[in-house]
DNA sequence: CCTTGACTTCGAGTGCACTCTAAGCCGTAG
DNA sequence: CTACGGCTTAGAGTGCACTCGAAGTCAAGG
């Protein structure tokens, strides 16, 4: 497998979850999901133009959630955002939460707890079980979907109403 | 397996796709989703609070729903909503393809498809094909975010930051 | 008869997650 | 020197999918 480097972040995600079994617990090894989070090489800091490419959110939204408070971003002389290795580290992890339906303000909830500390680590893990458990639910709703809509494409090819 | 008639459509969906295999193209039988459809012995003329109550749509948003044209419903004598088989299928249609994250737009698209007649079954056929593709998509994505959230927790135990 | 409660309509309001605008600053290429 | 492109800010605007409110109608129960 090759990931590419002009490949956003998802893009990333998505062909490294092609290859792997349709398992709904495909194991990664820590080196993936490592290369999937900090490119090799760009390790160092990033203007916001570099890290909307790298990651495929927009410069509006990279605004939006350092304003809200999702990502703390430094400033180089002139006053421009500079991204280092931890920044781009949180924007990957908040995309990553978005794209499984985490609201804004559950990940808003979950930074806090990053922030106030290692004494809400507890917390913070079933925070994630919990979310995990939603993930799951509603993974099993959207193979139904499926399953109805194939079943409708098959017996009726689309035909029978409604 | 039972799908008790107190349960919402979505849930009797959840209890029969649980009972399946986790491989994602469950097959089902016609018999399974034409009750899932239209629960048997309720075949007759329904007021809006008992469609809401069967497929857990609020009476809100079954006014909405045909409000932006996507159900015709049926008046009583007294201008009250009469929802008939047909009527309730549909819901339960368009219910399912929410839940597959459908936009409105588009499943007015696809109701429109339908109001003009058999005509537009491929265009129909491929509409679906195309969504079908869009589920499966969402589905690999989330699997990834899953097994994201699942290295998180395994590996650092939610300490590790971000 | 009168009240109750479920229904009706129309239009306005809500919450979410962006997404964009406007006005201005800064460093480099020509 | 100047024009340009990319950045900055605060705040307003957008689109979606509901969700609610207000005012009124109607049938059944006490």
């Amino acid at each position: 497998m090759t990931l590419s480097m002009t490949m956003t972040t998802t893009e990333r995600l998505r062909s490294l979850v092609d290859t792997l079994e349709a398992s709904e617990l495909p194991e990664l090894s820590e080196e993936l999901v490592c290369s999937l989070n900090l490119p090799a090489g760009l390790v160092e800091e990033l203007p916001i133009a570099e890290v909307a490419a790298l990651t495929g959110v927009s410069a509006h939204t990279l605004r939006y959630y350092e304003r809200i408070g999702l990502v703390d971003v430094a400033r180089d002389a002139a006053g421009r955002r500079v991204y280092d290795s931890q920044a781009l580290a949180r924007v990957v992890f908040v995309t990553r939460l978005r794209m499984s339906d985490m609201s804004i303000r559950d990940i808003s909830h979950y930074i806090g707890l990053v922030r106030q500390g290692s004494s809400t680590v507890p917390e913070r893990l079933a925070f994630l079980q919990a979310h995990r458990e939603a993930i799951r639910q509603r993974l099993r709703d959207l193979n139904g979907a499926l399953a109805v809509i194939d079943y409708k494409i098959t017996t009726y090819g689309g035909y029978c109403e409604p």
